[in-house]
DNA sequence: AGCTGTGGCAGGGAGG
DNA sequence: CCTCCCTGCCAC
């Protein structure tokens, strides 16, 4: 059953984990055959480890689609055969033909030897199956943290300028050994030499730090440069390959300069960090510090130095310093022995090596599976289609108001379950290894998770959890690639059918709710938060009733009881909060706790979303009345106030756009600006509204958070007031005008009475272009009393 | 030398 | 006023 996913033949297992004397390279290509690409769509390739042997092969002769996709380096596709073998030759010719031996064990499949650069072939075979049967507490890890001097009146280090410097070089590993280059007693010349010594004497398997990608080694490197030391900290003594790249984690490009070193695995704990919370949403800060705190790792005793007092502590009190690298670099090993095992648990069934796993995306994952058995079998390649998929889940609300009880049923892994239930495959797809790695990897994960979960030692457990994380990444990932635009194997039809059948789903799901009694209020692809039947009213019976929903969905569909909330207060599609049994309050949705809302109209929404779900009229208004006057007299800070956008491009590419016309100008790219400090796409700025009037043009009223001073605060009193009355907009919905009118206006003569105010339910079932066409709706804009449900 | 998907809400600014 | 476009952020 594994056959695909961990490996043909144990001769894939490359098993010196710490030597590369085989100075070889593969090569595999398919022999003999003729395929037409106007007849079938499919590419001739062969697998390459180092794309500079086709120097010189005229670009016109690749296949357009694989350029700068996921195999640039490897993965050499072309349009016509004849194309092909000329590349071939070309790299045969470029080489001694003598050096080419073919390799016994692969004798079914025509791999060819070439001899070239060892780091490559480590890299490359280090990435199969090197590490099937080990555990992750087996690797050798060595963490890598400098501290730099940067002279006053400067305020970034400055990889080119002779009076910064590196002061410490921390260094830690996963058998517990510290140590520190402290720059009092050496030169940095000395220090970078020392470095390159302790590496090759602790010879790690994996070396890791926070941010180590864009800031650790790109300045190491540059400094070496500097002094003329070469930073040899391969396994064979080779200096890191550099390059620039680029992935993207949500919404966020993200730039970082690789270096590659041979023989050894480069991790950064920030990408590992990304990648964790681009699934999580949870984390505030993508810091070292914060992550520590977050994960419950960071030392009560652990030393903290703000980033600007660096240059003070290494020339007044060292010894602190010291400390402060050396918490550094234990913490980094904390959080990559926490991130990082997902990545090592996958490079198992990845043809990739470990470094390469922890920064790529979930989609060239699937695609590395799915490559990895058409290289294996010879079978060509798809082109990728054109085009876009044009379907996604389906999203409702039915009720606006706050009501309860509440109960909360999904789906369990939707899109996967409809996938397998339904043997969904890419129609390119023609060994079906697509459906039977979906099938595997799920049938795997359960089984994972039953043993992490059966399983007594702990470190046992952590393991098999890891792996079945690390599985459940992919597998979730199998419908996006589906309409991913680059990838070989998409399907946008195939993408549309996934959805659209889980929109069937959903809409059985709700009309089995309303015909049992339940009271429908907000559905989102997956889930349904519904007011049961009368009758349903302990926890028990509500998981009886939600098995009874689940057994009239079709095969492989399995919906679970996801939560119970003694109050729901429906705002919008995707917009809710929900109040549990326990009082604590959650709310979802962008226009409720979006991180681009002023932090006091988050706390003041927070307390009024509060008093909302606990029919507490009086207090919703007294808040209200307390934030009003709390602006009025200028007694929030500018933390309260300030708005924080990160700015996604270079200074150039946004005047450019304004010169345009092709975008507008933005308080926060001016603030920026006005700073004269440089900036880089990813940077975050802090600003605040200046000026008098409540309707003020943003980007000519703004100035720089750092630039308010609490003595003279100029914050815009009238602005800030009109952001609370556009948050207390949002609250309209649940009141009568009048009603609305009163809770949140201040009347000095006459005190404000909550008597008569309720809280309305609103019915917004029947949309005007058709919607849900199960079931009887009250019509649309009906005040109904809160009382009714 | 790169990249999983669609759906939804809010806010700013430009122009009607 | 309104609509449109764009960006940012979020749910799933």
């Amino acid at each position: 059953m594994n056959y695909l996913l961990f490996g043909h033949s144990e001769d894939e297992r490359i098993v010196a984990v710490q030597q590369h004397t085989d100075r070889t390279m593969r090569i595999y290509f398919r022999e003999g055959e003729t395929v037409r690409s106007e007849e079938e769509p499919l590419y001739p390739f062969f697998y390459l480890s180092d794309q500079t042997l086709l120097e010189g092969f005229a670009r016109k002769h690749w296949v357009k689609k694989l350029e700068g996709t996921l195999y640039y380096q490897y993965l050499c596709a072309f349009e016509e055969w004849p194309v092909m073998w000329d590349a071939i030759r070309l790299v045969l010719d470029r080489y001694n033909r003598t050096a080419i031996t073919k390799v016994d064990s692969y004798a079914d499949c025509p791999v060819l030897y070439l001899v070239t650069d060892p780091a490559t072939q480590y890299l490359m075979q280090s990435g199969r199956t090197l590490f099937k049967g080990m555990a992750f507490e087996a690797l050798h890890r060595m963490q890598l943290d400098i501290e730099t001097f940067t002279p006053p009146g400067f305020r970034f280090p400055n990889s080119a300028r002779k009076t910064d410097r590196i002061i410490l070089i921390a260094l830690a590993d996963s058998t517990g050994w510290k140590h520190v280059i402290d720059g009092h007693k050496l030169s940095e010349k000395q220090m970078l030499a020392e470095l390159v010594k302790i590496v090759h004497d602790r010879d790690p398997d994996v070396i890791e730090g926070h941010n180590i990608f864009n800031f650790d080694l790109p300045y190491l490197t540059a400094r070496s440069t500097m002094h003329n030391v070469p930073l040899t900290l391969g396994r064979d003594g080779s200096v890191p390959r550099v390059f620039e790249t680029r992935t993207a984690f949500a919404d966020h490009p993200f730039d970082y300069t690789v270096t590659d070193i041979v023989g050894r695995h480069v991790i950064d704990t920030l990408l590992l960090l990304l990648s964790y919370d681009s699934s999580k949403r949870s984390l505030e800060s993508y810091s070292l510090k914060y992550a520590a705190q977050h994960f419950g790792f960071a030392a009560s005793t652990r030393t903290y130095i703000p980033s600007d007092r660096i240059s003070w502590y290494w020339e007044n009190d060292p010894k602190t310093l010291i400390d402060y690298a050396t918490d550094d670099v234990i913490e980094t090993e904390k959080l990559s022995r926490h991130l990082a095992p997902i990545s090592f648990y996958l490079t198992r069934m990845i043809p990739t090596n470990l470094g390469s796993v922890a920064r790529m995306g979930s989609a060239a994952k699937i695609e590395q599976l799915m490559v990895r058995e058409y290289l294996r079998v010879k079978h060509s390649l798809p082109r990728p289609q054109e085009g876009s998929q044009t379907t996604g889940g389906y999203t409702d609300i039915f009720i606006v108001g706050s009501l309860g009880p509440i109960v909360h049923a999904d789906v369990e892994s939707l899109y996967p379950s409809i996938m397998i239930s339904r043997d969904i495959r890419p129609v390119t797809d023609a060994l079906q290894a697509f459906p039977k790695l979906l099938k595997d990897l799920t049938t795997m994960r359960l089984d994972a998770k039953r043993k992490s979960q059966s399983i007594d030692t702990a470190s046992s457990r952590s393991q098999m959890d890891a792996m079945q994380s690390s599985m459940k990444i992919v597998i979730n990932s199998f419908y996006g690639y589906l309409g991913y635009n680059r990838g070989l194997f998409n399907d946008y039809r195939k993408a549309d059918e996934v959805t659209s059948t889980g929109q069937q789903i959903l809409k059985q799901m709700i009309a089995y709710v309303r015909e049992t009694g339940g009271k429908v209020i907000e559905v989102d692809t997956d889930g349904i938060f519904f007011v049961p039947p009368p009758g349903v009213d302990t926890a028990e019976q509500e998981k009886e009733y939600v098995a009874q929903l689940s057994a009239i969905l079709p095969q492989g569909i399995i919906v679970v009881h996801d939560g119970r909330y003694r109050r729901m207060l429906s705002y919008k599609k995707k917009n809710y909060a929900l109040l549990e049994y326990d009082d604590r309050i959650r709310i979802k949705g962008s226009s409720l706790i979006s991180r681009s809302i002023e932090q006091f109209g988050r706390e003041y929404i927070h307390q009024a979303v509060d008093k909302l779900l606990n029919n507490d009229v009086s207090g919703l208004h007294a808040v209200f009345v307390q934030y009003r006057a709390t602006i009025l007299e200028h007694g929030l800070d500018v933390r309260a106030f300030s708005r924080i956008e990160s700015l996604k491009d270079p200074i150039e590419v946004y005047q450019e756009g304004v010169r345009s016309g092709r975008r507008n100008k933005s308080a926060a790219y001016e603030v920026a600006i006005a700073s004269g400090k440089p900036f880089r796409p990813g940077d975050r700025v802090a600003y605040y509204i200046t000026g008098t009037e409540a309707d003020v043009r943003g980007f000519e009223n703004c100035k720089s958070a750092e630039e308010w001073d609490p003595n003279f605060p100029d914050e815009n009193a009238q602005y800030y007031l009109r952001r609370l009355d556009e948050f207390s907009e949002k609250f309209a919905e649940f009141f009568s005008p009048g009603d609305f009118r009163s809770i949140f206006s201040t009347d000095e003569l006459f005190p404000f009475d909550p008597k008569g105010i309720t809280l309305l339910i609103r019915d917004v079932g029947i949309k005007p272009s058709g919607g849900i066409d199960e079931g009887p709706t009250p019509k649309p804009g009906i005040w109904l009393d809160a009382g009714e449900l």
